[in-house]
DNA sequence: GCAATAACTTAGAACGGTTCTAAGGTTCTT
DNA sequence: AAGAACCTTAGAACCGTTCTAAGTTATTGC
C-alpha cells in the first residue's frame, strides 16, 4: 500500500493550484529525485513518458505558474530558450556553452565583495552569476 | 572640411567587413558617444531616424557580425529578448526588471573569489555577473 | 575607368519558442 | 448531485530572429 514520494497535492494547494492530473504528474517528474535543470520541450517530453498525456501549453503554463509561486527559478542563459530550476535556494550556474547544459554550484562557497550599490530608486532583487565555459 | 568622428572603414575592414553605407551607418550610431545598450529593434530604430535606409535583416546581420568580430558583447538577461553592448571590456550588469533597463558597472570594483573549478574537460570562457533589482 | 566578380542588402517568407483563444473537461463547494 | 470556478487542449497567433532569392554595391584586375 503505496506511500509513494511526497504529497505534491499539498504543495500544489499551497501553492493556490488545484492538484490537476497533469499538475500532480509534472510536479512528480519534477521534484522527486535530485534537483534538475529543464526546458518545457524536455519536460514535455519527459512527463508523456510516464504515459500520462500533457499537452505542450499546459507544460508552459504549469512551469510559469510553479516560478510565480517560488517552486521554481528561471535561468536566462542564451537567447531563445528557458531554463527552469528546481533548485531555488541560493545557488549560480555553470553553462556549458559548447552543449547547452547547465550545473548548479552554491553560492555559499563563492564571496562577491564590492558590488556597487544599485542605481537610484531600485532595490536589490538577486544576483545571478553566469561561469560560461566551452569544451 | 569635415573630419568628424573616427572613420568606421578602418575598423570595418579590419574586421573583414567591407565597409557598406549600412555598416558604417550602423557603426556610427553604436561607437561614437558613450556605451551603448541596443536591441535589434531600437537600433533599427535610431539608424533610420539618421534618414539612412536599412533594413531590420542588415540589422541582424550586422549585430551578428560585429558581435562575431568583438566589436560587441551580447548580453542576455531575459527571455526573447537579447540586448547588445558596445562595451566590449571587463564589466557586468545591473538589470532593472521593471522596465527592461541595463547597465554596466567595471569588474574591477568587484572581487569574486572562490568559484568553483569548471567542469571536467571545460575551459572558463567569461564570467557574468547580472544584478537584478526593481523599481 | 570599366568590366567582372564577390560581397552585401532587401522584402517577404519561414522559423522556433512561447502565449492566446475558445471550447470542452475536471475539481471543488454545498 | 448540481453549480460554479478552474483547468486542459488543439490549433491559431505572436514575436523576435533567421532564411531565401533577387537586385545592388563594393572591390579587383585590367
Amino acid at each position: 500500500m503505496s506511500d509513494n514520494g511526497p504529497d505534491h497535492t499539498v504543495s500544489l494547494r499551497a501553492a493556490g493550484l488545484r492538484p490537476t492530473r497533469q499538475r500532480v504528474a509534472l510536479a512528480r517528474v519534477l521534484f522527486e529525485g535530485g534537483h534538475r535543470h529543464v526546458t518545457a520541450e524536455s519536460l514535455h517530453a519527459e512527463v508523456k513518458a510516464t504515459r500520462m498525456p500533457v499537452s505542450l501549453a499546459t507544460v508552459y503554463n504549469t512551469l510559469n505558474q510553479f516560478r510565480d509561486a517560488g517552486l521554481l527559478r528561471e535561468v536566462v542563459v542564451a537567447p531563445g530558450r528557458s531554463y527552469f530550476d528546481t533548485n531555488t535556494g541560493h545557488h549560480h550556474h555553470f553553462f556549458v556553452e559548447t552543449d547547452g547544459e547547465l550545473h548548479d554550484f552554491s553560492s555559499e562557497e563563492v564571496t562577491i565583495a564590492g558590488l556597487p550599490a544599485p542605481p537610484e530608486g531600485t532595490t536589490l532583487a538577486r544576483v545571478d552569476v553566469i561561469v560560461r565555459v566551452r569544451r
